[in-house]
DNA sequence: ATGGCTGCTTTGAGCAGA
C-alpha cells in the first residue's frame, strides 16, 4: 500500500496539479493539508474523476485536512479534530482506518514566531496530540501519523541550520515537543530509512529558494515499529514543486507491504 | 534585509503561511 502526505496550499488552486500527480504517483491513500475550503465547497467530484473517495474537515481560508483513498478501499472510523475541540476550532486533524492501518493526518500549527501566543498553542497542540494517541493506541498498533508538522526535527533537515537556529520550525522547544510525541512509540520513517541524507519537503516561495534547494523537512511520516517493519521505502517526490504555480510543499510517500 | 512569494478575502490591502 502506498500512502502519501501533501500540503497542497489550497486544494482548489492545486486541483490540476493534484489530479495529474495522483494519476502519475498512484498512491492508494493521500493525506492532504491546507485544503483551505469549506466542506460545502470541497471538490469531491474532481477527486472522484481521479479515482478516489475522500473524507475531509475544512473551513474557509485557513487550514483544512482530507484523506482520499482509491475507490474500493473503504475509509472507516473517520475522526475529526483533537478530542475536546469543537466545530469552531481550526481544522487540523482527520483520522481514518484504511486496509487495517490507522491513519492520522495532521496540520500542526505553524507557530508564527517563537515566544508568541501561536507558538505556545503549537507546543500545546503537539502535546495534546501525543496524549490523544497514547490514550487510544499502543505502539504495537498499525498506526501512521503523517502531515505537515511545521517542525524540522534535526539540523540535517535544514539547509542552513545556523541561520535557522532558534527560529520557528527549528526551535528546541518545538523539537522537544515533537520528540515527546515520537518517543511515545513512533519512528520518523524517512529518517530511519535514509539517515543523514539531506531531504527537504518545503521550500519558501521567495528568493528562488527551490532552485537553490534552500529547503526544510517539515512534512513527516511517523509510524509504529510494526509498520516500520512493513515499510519498503519512504521518499519525497519533488516533481510537483517544479510545476508552474506549485504548492510550496512537496508530497512525502511511503510504501508498505 | 522585517522584504522577499502565494492564496485568500464581502476586490483590494491585509492576513497568514513557514
Amino acid at each position: 500500500m502506498r500512502i502519501a502526505s501533501w500540503n497542497v496550499n489550497s486544494i482548489r488552486a492545486r486541483l490540476e496539479h493534484l489530479g495529474e500527480w495522483l494519476r502519475r504517483a498512484k498512491p492508494d491513500v493521500v493525506c492532504l493539508q491546507e485544503t483551505k475550503v469549506e466542506d460545502e465547497k470541497f471538490p469531491i467530484e474532481a477527486l472522484g474523476e481521479a479515482g478516489y473517495g475522500v473524507v475531509f474537515a475544512g473551513q474557509k481560508t485557513y487550514n483544512g485536512v482530507a484523506i482520499a483513498a482509491r475507490f474500493g478501499m473503504a475509509i472507516e472510523d473517520v475522526k475529526k479534530n483533537l478530542d475536546g475541540d469543537d466545530g469552531d476550532t481550526a481544522r487540523r486533524l482527520i483520522a481514518a482506518t484504511v486496509e487495517g492501518v490507522r491513519i492520522v493526518n495532521v496540520y500542526v500549527p505553524n507557530g508564527q514566531a517563537v515566544g508568541t501566543k501561536p507558538f505556545a498553542y503549537k507546543l500545546m497542540w503537539l502535546d495534546r496530540l501525543k496524549l490523544e494517541l497514547a490514550s487510544k493506541h499502543s505502539s504495537n498498533d498499525q498506526l501512521l501519523v503523517c502531515g505537515d508538522f511545521n517542525v524540522a526535527p534535526l539540523d540535517v533537515d535544514v539547509y542552513a541550520p545556523k541561520k535557522w537556529e532558534g527560529q520557528v520550525l527549528c526551535h528546541p522547544d518545538e523539537r522537544a515537543a515533537l520528540r515527546r510525541l515520537v518517543d511515545w512509540g513512533l519512528v520518523d520513517a524517512l529518517r530511519e530509512r535514509h539517515p543523514g541524507e539531506q531531504i527537504y519537503s518545503w521550500w519558501d516561495y521567495r528568493m528562488g529558494a527551490y532552485k537553490k534547494n534552500h529547503g526544510l523537512r517539515i512534512d513527516l511520516v511517523l509510524v509504529t515499529p510494526p509498520l516500520l517493519e512493513r515499510t519498503k521505502d519512504v521518499w519525497v517526490d519533488k516533481s510537483p514543486r517544479e510545476l508552474e504555480r506549485p504548492s510550496d510543499h512537496a508530497p512525502v510517500l511511503i510504501d508498505i507491504e
